[in-house]
DNA sequence: AAAATACTTTAGTGATTTTGTCAAGTATTA
DNA sequence: TAATACTTGACAAAATCACTAAAGTATTTT
């Protein structure tokens, strides 16, 4: 349940693999594609949304390609989704565009509304530069996992 | 994003409206429909499958219903929806049935990880019986929106 | 100017999932 | 035994997802 779509999740990792890269030299998009594994088609589409958000900028001509609009630690993925997938919205009765009449009765939707703000604050908190460091921890560590997580639920 | 299908939505609030009744008399499943408006029907499926994972017995005959299989503080909205659709997974990644073979490598990996654990903590937190005191709590207040949510996020 | 590179945009499509309905049961009790 | 009520499985319309395709626009190098 609650699963997120492709869109989303390529979505991130491509902003990922951008941040990744030398913010002066654009990352072009086959690079993405490949090292991310899914197709350049698809990504165009992506990076169009994200590009058109302002997340990202593009540069054309030979040696062109994408580059971040702000440093990585302010991007949140909460940023990313919300332009690939609209805001966080656990039920329609949630969504701005449908609504429910029975919202000011209705228990179940304070629990949604609830958990949908909690969802909300977590990808606003971490950021492009958070998955950079995870990624320097989890090298460090070879093939062992990192558990210290900033955002892990131990903590 | 992120949402919850109609069947966890219907299921909990199907569990709310037998949790509201007496527990020495069954609702039965138009009561159920007709306050919650969903069709007969589809409630027939969402309540066999509680039935089958053992939430609520169903007893038969004239003013017969379903009654919950244990007391309001005991069920968990967390168990309710891993029963109707599975265990929060937020990418196919974290699917016991799918897999990735980028996970041992996969920052976004970690992340949704850690998001899916938060979720599925809050919702093994939130039990029917708080739901039943935040109704007690919004008839009080009227129409006024209640903010003293003990799962808010005023915290 | 021309060619190469690379991003941009819009349509369209097959597969899958969702959201139910329908109909024919089985079980229990007044 | 009739009425009530739950049980089960099959099925289908509608929506969404996850892409692919193709033609276009912009920029830079030669
Ligand atoms: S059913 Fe829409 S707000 Fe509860
Ligand atoms: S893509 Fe599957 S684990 Fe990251």
């Amino acid at each position: 349940m609650l699963r997120l779509s492709t869109k989303g999740q390529y979505g991130v990792r491509a902003m990922f693999e951008i941040a990744k890269g030398d913010p002066e030299k654009p990352t072009n998009i086959r690079q993405i594609a490949e090292r991310q594994d899914v197709s350049v088609a698809y990504l165009e589409q992506i990076l169009n949304t994200l590009r058109r958000a302002g997340l990202i900028q593009s540069i054309k001509g030979p040696g062109g390609g994408y580059i971040l609009s702000k440093t990585p630690s302010e991007i949140a993925i909460g940023e990313i989704l919300k332009e690939l997938e609209g805001p966080v919205a656990i039920t329609s009765c949630l969504d701005p565009e449908e609504g429910c009449s029975r919202v000011e009765t209705c228990v179940t939707h304070l629990l949604w509304r609830s958990l949908g703000e909690k969802i909300q604050d977590f990808l606003n908190t971490i950021t492009l530069e958070d998955l950079l460091n995870e990624e320097a921890l989890l090298k460090e560590a070879g093939t062992t996992r990192t558990i210290s997580l900033t955002w892990g639920t131990t903590g």
